[in-house]
This record gives structure tokens, sequence and C-alpha cells, in this order.
DNA sequence: GAGTTTGAAACT
DNA sequence: CAGTTTCAAACTC
């Protein structure tokens, strides 16, 4: 930053000149303000987004897939404060967020920057800048910021702590006109500090929100996430005055803070270093109530703000959030796991690594153990996060109803996954698998935040502290059913139950999901732990050799759908699809033998299933006569009430479908609903499929297909009836939402924009939590990573 | 919990 | 590419 603010005062020096006409002529030929102006452009985006962006730069990751990506991009977030104290903006945007707390934050932050970055990270605000001036630096890979820049610049705005930053930024940008841009920022800054004391209230919602985002992003940026809830609960415990009092106490721990920034933005290995010092925190977590209760008391001078940096964290998991930050270590764990093994940090597997956040307790031990034996290691947490995308898709769809938003994380799995090759995002998405996939990272959980996503903060937490009970328990078995229930809702944790596989082959769901296996699997001979990592990538490269979409989610959305051309057309092949189309002979598609319905997407051309009845959509046809007629025909089997009933259900399960597929899964589960009649356009089949699976795991533009294509769906469903359209559209909105990248959401087309928007507003209007989902589905487009590391 | 069914994955 | 086998999840009891 402070380069950029040189630059500009460079720049404005420079103008002056600039009036004599060869100076103006010599500019206009120079690339120096080019650059000036791309530059100040750049920290603009940064800054503009960096609040909220830097949860969906996150998922962007994911969305590019590389596990490499997301953890950087996590990474970077944590940097990103470092940097930000450095640049000065944070010292601002730490001010304009907590008041006082600014100039307690610009004290620390003259000694050291990383140390206002660290304890930025306590506070929410903070964190946002960090995740803007991170990007420049490490990260700017890319595609996270487009993500977290949509986001961030929302809750920034709101939250207020933005407009410091973005006055930095304004600044560097404008350059010529910086003075109305300062003064804008400064008014900005004012009435947000006004707000802010007006309504220490706004702020928490504030940050709830942004915790929701930053939860989304997470899958990358995990530890972002778990500042940001940190702060989050934080604030909302005390008042803005007690939290500046301990941001100055949080000196200390701010410096505690740098230590685990240094980590994360080395690497990988850092972050996992970083979640095995988190795994501290699962300790911790134990000693959450202990934390609490000295958070409870805002007063506790420095020593309780210094106890929270230490705890937040674990706090911060124990509380509401825990559940999400658990969640999200689990993603990292995984992703870690497979990363470790790509990278070999067969530390981790000594446990620490392997455990990965969400799980530490439980995944220490068991990844110790499994690292001395064979088994699984890893806690179930971790996978639900870290299902690689492919894997992580996988273990979505396996994870059950709650495990929905879980998916995302597994992208940032699967990304880990892919690490191997080059990185792996998760999570996804998704993921988790979806941890290497994305899904380690975030997930689902992401929305737990506040709105909507009760449920799935419910499931959240339930998922951890089922994984903490999972673990103790030692029957796979046990474990697995628990995790079935409570994990799958959640987490959606894939456990497999392999015998002859050896969980070396696509048979093994944890496989598939790019996932390692872990104690609820229940699994023998296993090779799929990160101590046989060599063959498990050995192995995958083999698999992905013979089919290179074999770790991508099965389900793919056809975001491809370019904007508008035939609103019908794109409808149709916007709807998610399998990969493959299923073969169903017996089932008629109506259970999850069905990949097709398991992943809650209908059946399409390329199926060739027979007696296709597919609530999701039918093989034939007709998306919304399919839809009808199916539901028609599946409420006989349960009467029409029932069958709404039974809807409703399905809804989680479609969710839960969508879970499975980790990757697809969120945005084909939806969109299966509405649209699954239609064939996809595309051509159906795979080699279509693949097109636009890719496109979307790759693409953000991915997202705005999908928010397309729901709304189309919307508009086409005619009939929400059986299919719990509120239930689908909920999905679908969140995961629009989740698009939600504002600028994208709104931005993509204009004529599916206009329906999304109506629907997405439903949504909101409408109590589903799902809103996280929509996070999640853009994590899981990050999800392809699969298919571009090989 | 055991057994059956089912369809994907793997193999030929 | 088709047929068969293997496999493990999904399902049923």
């Amino acid at each position: 930053m402070d380069t950029p603010e040189r630059k500009q005062i460079a720049t404005t020096s420079v103008s002056k000149f600039e009036d004599s006409p060869v100076f103006n002529y010599i500019n206009n030929l120079s690339p120096i303000q080019p650059v000036k102006s791309i530059h100040t452009t750049q920290t603009f985006n940064s800054l503009s987004f960096a609040s909220l962006p830097s949860v969906f730069t996150s998922p962007h990751v994911s969305s590019y897939k590389e596990s490499r990506f997301l953890r950087r991009h996590s990474v970077a977030d944590l940097s990103k404060p470092d940097f930000a104290s450095e640049n000065g903006n944070k010292v601002d945007t730490n001010g304009g967020v907590t008041g006082s707390v600014s100039q307690l934050q610009e004290n620390s932050s003259a000694p050291d920057g990383n140390s206002d970055s660290l304890s930025n990270p306590t506070k929410l605000p903070s964190v946002h800048p960090l995740s803007t001036k991170e990007e420049p630096q490490a990260m700017k890979s890319d595609s996270a910021r487009p993500d977290c820049d949509q986001k961030l610049p929302d809750s920034v705005t709101e939250s207020g702590e933005d407009p410091a930053l973005i006055e930095p930024y304004v600044h560097n940008k404008s350059g010529n006109g910086s003075a109305e841009a300062e003064a804008e920022a400064n008014k900005q800054v004012v009435s947000l500090t006004e707000e802010r004391e007006a309504t220490g209230y706004d702020w928490e919602s504030l940050i709830t929100e942004g915790s929701d985002l930053l939860i989304f992003s997470s899958p990358n940026g995990s530890e972002a996430i778990r500042l940001v809830q940190k702060p989050l609960d934080l604030v909302t415990g005390f008042t803005s005055s007690t939290l500046s009092q301990i941001m100055e106490n949080d000196n200390t721990n701010l410096s505690k803070m740098r230590i685990a920034d240094p980590i994360e933005s080395s690497g990988g290995q850092q972050e996992i270093e970083f979640l095995s010092s988190q795994a501290g925190e699962a300790r911790e977590l134990k000693d959450m109530d202990r934390a609490i209760d000295s958070l409870s008391f805002p007063n506790s001078s420095n020593s309780m703000s210094r106890e929270i940096t230490d705890d937040e964290v674990a706090r911060y998991i124990t509380d509401d959030c825990k559940p999400v930050s658990n969640l999200y270590r689990g993603m990292r764990r995984r992703c870690l796991d497979f990363e470790a093994a790509v990278s070999r940090r067969k530390n981790l597997e000594d446990g620490s690594t392997s455990g990965s956040v969400s799980t530490h307790p439980e995944e220490k031990m068991p990844s110790v153990d499994k690292q001395l034996v064979p088994y699984k290691t890893g806690g179930v947490a971790s996978r639900c996060i870290l299902t690689g995308i492919g894997l992580h898709l996988n273990a979505l769809a396996t994870a059950s109803k709650d495990a929905k938003t879980l998916n995302q994380e597994k992208f940032s799995s699967e990304k880990q996954l892919n690490l191997p090759n080059s990185s792996a995002s998760c999570h996804s998405p998704s993921t988790g698998l979806d941890p290497r996939l994305t899904s380690v990272v975030t997930e689902r959980d992401m929305d737990p935040s506040e709105n909507g996503v009760h449920n799935e903060e419910d499931a959240v937490r339930a998922s951890a502290y089922v994984l903490v009970e999972d673990f103790n328990q030692n029957s796979p078995k046990k474990k697995r059913r628990r995790l079935e229930h409570a994990g799958e809702t959640e987490s959606s944790c894939k456990r497999c139950n392999c015998k002859k596989s050896k969980c070396l082959k696509l048979y093994c769901e944890c496989f598939a999901a790019g996932v390692y296996c872990i104690e609820p699997c229940s699994c023998q001979d296993c090779f799929n732990k990160p101590i046989h990592e060599d063959t498990v990538l050995a192995t995958r490269k083999q698999i992905e050799s013979r089919n290179p979409l074999a770790f991508a989610p099965k389900v793919i959305r056809n975001l491809d759908s370019l904007p508008e051309p035939g609103d019908e057309s794109n409808k149709t092949p916007a709807s998610a699809r399998h990969k493959r189309g299923c073969n169903c002979k017996k089932s008629s598609c109506l259970k999850k033998y069905c990949e097709c319905y398991q992943g809650g997407v209908g059946c399409s051309i390329s199926c060739r299933c027979e007696g296709c009845k597919n609530a999701f959509g039918r093989k034939d046809g007709s998306s919304l006569l399919g839809l009808e007629t199916e539901q028609e025909e599946e409420e006989p089997e349960t009467n029409q009430a029932s069958a709404m009933d039974d809807k409703a259900l399905h809804g989680p399960e479609i969710p839960n479908n969508e879970e499975q597929n980790p990757g697809s899964a969120i945005p084909s589960t939806p969109l299966q609903h509405c649209r699954q009649l239609v064939p996809l356009p595309f051509s159906s089949r795979s080699k279509p499929l693949r097109s636009s699976f890719l496109n979307v795991g790759s693409s953000s533009g991915f997202y705005t297909g999908n928010k397309l294509e729901k709304p189309n769906i919307l508009q086409s469903q005619p009939d929400p009836g059986k299919n719990t359209l509120p239930g689908m559209e909920d999905e679908m909105p969140d995961i629009l939402c989740g698009n939600c990248s504002p600028g994208a959401g709104v931005k993509t087309g204009s004529p599916n924009s206009k329906r999304i928007s109506p629907p997405q507003s439903d949504f909101g209007l409408s109590p589903l939590p799902r809103t996280g989902r929509k996070l999640i589905l853009q994590s899981i487009p990050s999800f392809p990573s699969l298919t571009p590391q090989h």
C-alpha cells in the first residue's frame, strides 16, 4: 500500500508537470502512467473488494481449484493482515472499525505492522483489509480476489471498516481526484464510525455477514474465516470499546498471530503448522468454556484479551462459529493431508498436520494412529471439509443433507488432491475432499453464519460435536453412523466401508472424493491415507489418465449457458447434470442407486436409464412436465400431502445429493430440481458436460451461469409443488447468493439476473438458511480443479 | 447388524 | 465398444 501511496504522490507531483503539453504527451506515451493507473486500479479493486471479497476470493481460489491456490489464498488472507498493517491502510481500517481501537492498533502497528494485521484478525475489519492487501502480494492470484472483491465491498461498506481501507485505496487510485476520494472516504469513515458508535449492533450484524462470507471463502482461507469469526465473537461479546482495549492488549496476541501468518504465507506446510497450532485449539475447545467465561468478562483486561487471541479460534469454534471453524479446519486437514502428501509433509501424518483444524483433537490422535496404522487418519470433520473437489463432490453427495454446505469445502479438498499434481483447491469445492478439494476448505458451513444457515450451523456444530464424539468412539461403524446422522448433515463427511479396493479405487467414496480416509471410515486395508500418499497419488494419476474426469464432480452444472441465449435452452442446459449419466434399470432413478438422483440432478440424454422416473428430471424430458409428472407419480406413492412432506424431506435429500456431489452438487441439485427434465443442450454427454464442467469449475462465470439457470429454473418450475420448490429455490438462490459476488450475480445475465434477483430476494426473504449454500456453490464451481490438474 | 439389491467401476 | 465381473453403497429386513 505504501508503494501505491508513494506512487500517487509521485503522480500528483507529476500531474503538476503534466500540465505541460510535452509532459502530457510523454505521460500518454509512457507506460508509467498506465502502470500507475493500473496499479492503483489493482489496489483499488483489492481494496474495494477487499473486505468482503476476501471471503469470496477464497472461493474463487477454490474455483481455480488448485489446492495450492486455495491455501495460498488462505495464506494470503492471513498474510494480508500483516501487509495491511504495513501499508497502514489497515491501520486506518482498524481505526475505522473500532474507532478507539484504531488508535491502539496504530500504535501497535507502528512497532509491528504484522502485529497489527494480526490484531486485526481478531477484529473483523482487520481481516478484510488483510485480504485485500494480501491479494496483491501473494496471491494475487487471482480468482480469489474477484470473489473477495465482490463480497468484501459490501461487507466493508456495511461494516464501515472498509471505508478506511477504501480511503487509501481511493487515494491511490485517483491520484488526481484523490482529494475528492479522500473526502468521500473520510465521509464514509466518519459515517461508518458514527454508525458504529451509534450501533455497535450494526457491526455485529455486519460482522456476522462478513463472517459468513468469509466462511464461504474459507475453503481457501479458512484462517481468514476463523479470524473473522473470532472477531465477530469478540464483537458480540464485547463492546467496541472493549474490543479496542483488547486490540491493544492483543498486541501480544498479534505477535502470536504473526507467527501463524508466517506459516500460512510460507505455504501449505505452514498452514498445516498453523492448523496444528490450531489443533491446540481443539484442546482449547475443551477449554472453550474457560475461554468463553473469560470472554464473558469484557472488562477482563489485557489478560483477557490475550486469552481471547490465543483461544479465539477455539472459542470461535466452540461457539456458534465452532462448527464452521471446525469444518474449515477439517477441510484444511484433508487438503493439507493431500497437499502434505504432495509436498510430503509427513509431519502432518504425525498427527498434527493431518489433524487439521476442525477435529484437531480427534484428528490428531487419529492421524497419529493412522500413521502408525494404515487405517484411516484424519477426523471425519476434516474429511468433510477437505474433500477434494472430485472427492469433495463425492463426499458432499454422500454427506448427507447437512453436508450440502460442506460441498464447498469439498472443493477445497479437491484442490488439495489436485495439489499433489500441483495444487488442489478442495475443496472444493466443495469443497470438502471435497477438501483436497475445496471441501476441505470450507464449506458449507460457511453459511452457518447467521442468516439462514442455522440449519447448516447446527449441522456443522453437530458434526463438530459428532466428530469429537466419534473420535472418541473407536468403532468405525458407529462413528460412521453418527457421522452420517449428524456429520453427514453438516459435513457430509465421507466415510467408506471398502474391503477389497483398499480405498484406492473409485469405488471408495473417500478416494473418489479426493479425501483421505479417516477414522469414521470402516474400510479395511486402507491405503487412502497420508502415509500412503505416494500410492494414492499414483493411483489417482492412473485413474485420471484413464478418465480425466474421474475425480471431477459427477454432477455438472451447465453453466456454460451463456447468459442469455435462449433462456430455455440455457435453462435446460443450465441445469446440472450428471457427468456421465446413469444406467439405472431397476431403481427407476428414484433411489440413490441412481447417481443422477443422488446428485439431485435430473436425468439427461446421456443417461441410459430404463423407466426413468427421476424426480429431478426425467431423461425424456420435459423438465417441467417431467417434474410435474414425476411429482404426480411420486406423489401417488406417498400421498400428495405426504408427498409434499416427502419433498420437503427430499429437498434435504436433494441437497444431500448435492452434497454428495461435492463439486457440482450444489449447483446441480438445485438446478436439477429445477431443470431436470430438460436434457442438456450441451449435448448431453460427458464431453459437453466436461467442457461445461470445466468451465464451471474454472471460471467464475460458472456462477453466473448458475444464476441464470436458477432463474430459468424458477421460471421453468411451474410447479414447485412437489419439489418443494421453496427448498429448491432456496438452494438455488443460495447458490446464487453465493455467487454473490454481488457483482457477478447482478452482472450475470441481465435477463437471468432479473429472474434470479427476484428469486434471490425471495430467498433472502425466505427464512431458509441456505444462503450459505450459495457460497458453497461458488466454491463448488471452483471445484473443477480436478480436471485441470491432471 | 446381516443380508440383499443395485449400479458404478473395473476388467476382459 | 460391449459384456462381464468386482465392488461398495444403498436399501431392506
